[in-house]
DNA sequence: TTGTAGGCGTTATCAA
DNA sequence: TTGATAACGCCTACAA
């Protein structure tokens, strides 16, 4: 494998030129630069970036740690966070955490031993504590989920409003029952969407009441049994607020099994939009979070980091959007 | 950020012994490997992989190409390979090609740059030409997808097989009029299931035709089209094989559309087994591909090219799995 | 069992 | 504009 030194030599120039129309940085003869192309070209050579990024203590490589990329919520903002990143020179490494605490520690060790030159959190297991450590000491963002007490920057939407206004629109729509399918993860999202639930009800006068709240956790098979069960009881909800789309397929199929129309019987409303929302029957009410908007975000914070540019973490509500279908509105339907 | 030498001078030993214990190589005399560990501790050193990749030339990363992440199929190998790498001190780095074969190349670089040990194709934009090239000079694998030409080890299911098998399952159901969604890409799996899809009709007396097949190019908007227009024909087809579970998902809610019933007006089979294939409504009968399985033997195979203990491409067959459901067979709705 | 020293491939400083 | 050379941090003969 040809080295630098082979194409110095090739060319019969010094390796500092060679290095130099390689990263053109000061002027090289035109002659000269043609000859080491040449020499280049010939030997097919490839810079050994092992070398180079020892040298310049760089990777151009970030780190993206996410639960699982099973989850089709995610993809649109890796898609963010690849343009803006390749846009720049960068590469990302995409890490499974499977929402585990080791597994998180030990890719972050990627960062510690300069593998990487930074890091963006989709969903931390880190506390507070250790999440303000690495941010002091590294280049990172937190996107989407994220430690509220942590001095580490964060893009994200309100999701208390967001949650606040989807229960509204099915208070609007005459609904008085109205059930929580939730998770008992205490993260940033599920927390602020299960306290908007509790208020917008009590805004409009109906009283919360605990035994309309089931637990998913987030997974299609809890949810379809907490949601069977709320819909057993004699005093069943009319509505169902679901703080994750895959939780509202599973109402939506609860509701089929107990031979309930959706929404004539009951309301359904989901959060997030992914794409199977609005491919499942009925369409999913829903809240779309600017996914694609949020990666590059988080990307151009973290490269501001990088740079040097930002002396302050820094966080950023993006702009969500509350999408009606046919799983609350019977004039939807066709 | 301490280095190497400040933990040898720390523990009052040389280098060499420091790297001793830092990979347990020779053997190191108790007390020393005590010191040295202590400095460690004290300065709180983490060796930068930079210098140890280069002097190593490898980086124990794997490069992982798939289309996009956003496709659900694809979570499940992604586990088996990040398993079986992580066991064998291997990151993975994955990356979407979204099938875009300039992007392809890019990433490539990464491996002629020496900052991956390896590669895995999920479906590989490449030629069988160059990858063939990247084969015979790198460590490389094709997972699920693959260019039967390619000079490059793969590990697959037969499509062929399974296709056939799915195709006839309708046929024993008492359907004579079978429509195809399928695709106009020519991987290889979309090639065989269509093929195989033919062949069963064959084989069982049926005339093809080409009327009663759609292009949907994986996608469930287009599949949702393709199907609409079978479906509005007067001979419409009695039972549909899309060759993706998206494809059929969009199948079946055309058939919605026109007011069809499934599987009792016309019946809709599906292939991959994704998630959501047992979360619709009705469930859909599909192939379930061993997927973790999959990317299990796919990373083991590229670990055995790095450790240089395979001299020639070898193609692994795993067994697939037809799972009936409600989309097709009437006695299996509740 | 431990230490010395050379080298992995590159970049960047300093002189020329 | 170009060249010689010293790092970057680590590993590993080879020698002691």
């Amino acid at each position: 494998m040809a080295t630098i030194v082979d194409v110095a030599r090739e060319a019969e120039v010094s390796v500092a030129t060679v290095s130099r129309v390689l990263n053109n940085s000061t002027s090289v003869l035109p002659k000269t630069r043609e000859a080491v192309l040449e020499a280049i070209e010939k030997l097919n050579y490839k810079p050994n970036l092992l070398g180079r990024n020892l040298r310049r203590s760089q990777t151009k490589m970030i780190l993206v740690l996410l639960p699982t990329v099973s989850n089709p919520f995610y993809s649109g903002i890796v898609k963010g966070i690849e343009d803006i990143g390749h846009k720049n020179g960068y590469n990302i490494m995409l890490c499974n955490t499977n929402s585990d605490y080791q597994r998180e520690k030990t890719y972050l060790e990627l960062l510690k031993n300069k593998l990487s030159d930074g890091v963006i959190f989709m969903a931390p297991e880190l506390n507070e504590e250790e999440l303000s450590e690495i941010g002091s000491k590294y280049p990172a963002v937190q996107c989407c989920e994220y430690k509220e007490g942590a001095c580490v920057s964060h893009v994200s939407i309100d999701n208390y409003k967001a949650a606040y206004e989807i229960v509204s629109h099915l208070i609007e729509l005459g609904h008085r029952r109205i059930g929580l399918i939730g998770s008992k993860s205490n993260c940033i999202s599920s927390i602020q969407r299960h306290e908007a639930y509790k208020r917008a009800l009590e805004d409009n006068g109906i009283q919360f009441d605990t035994d309309l709240v089931g637990y998913g956790n987030y997974s299609y098979k809890r949810a379809l049994k907490a949601a069977k069960a709320l819909l057993s009881r004699d005093d069943r909800p009319t509505a169902i607020f679901a703080i994750s789309d895959i939780m509202a397929i599973g109402a939506i199929r609860a509701a089929k099994e107990a031979r309930l129309r959706v929404p004539h019987d009951v309301a359904v409303a989901g959060f997030d939009n992914i794409d199977f929302a609005s491919m499942y029957d009925p369409m999913i009410t829903t809240i779309a979070q600017p996914r694609y908007e949020m990666g590059c975000v988080a990307m151009e914070l973290l490269l501001k980091q990088i740079k040097g540019e930002l002396d302050e973490p820094k966080s950023i509500m993006l702009d969500y959007n509350l999408i009606i279908r046919e799983s609350t509105k019977v004039d939807t339907l066709k």
